[in-house]
DNA sequence: ATAAAATGTAAATTAAATTTTACATTTATT
DNA sequence: AATAAATGTAAAATTTAATTTACATTTTAT
């Protein structure tokens, strides 16, 4: 699963924290998910695009592992 | 998690068992996911959309308890 | 160059998604 | 009306996401 996280952070100017916090859960798993590492729950990778003012497909991109 | 899972499937005209098997996962879990019993994964949910040739955002949509 | 902030990572635990098996109920077909 | 197909559901087991704590490394600011 690749995204857009990082580019979109840098955008709002925001650290992964402040992502976390925002969309209520741990600085570590922003970690994870923008470093690819999983898949997040469909509700948390839509409320992360949200904040991006972003679709889910703007934000994630399916690979054929996923 | 509200979805039009069940609309797009008339749509198709294909069953939650068809689904699954494009999608790779048990019927038991559209089933689940159709009456909205929770949240499934990023990925799975970007193949069902994809399915339907539509967006994540026009299949799903978050409510407050999400 | 130093200190502070941000990011990366890892192990152990908890929470949630998904599978499997199995059966009951509802809807469509003949 | 009878049969088959589709859907609903549930418990137990497994897999995966997410948390917590803790520390190391990298980047940014002074």
């Amino acid at each position: 699963m690749k995204n857009r996280i990082r580019i979109e952070r840098a955008i709002l100017n925001i650290t992964q924290a402040e992502l976390a916090e925002r969309v209520q859960v741990s600085r570590q798993t922003i970690n994870a998910i923008e470093a690819g590492k999983y898949s997040p729950t469909l509700a948390l990778g839509m409320k992360i695009a949200a904040q991006f003012e972003k679709t889910v497909n703007e934000i994630f991109e399916l690979e054929e592992e996923d």
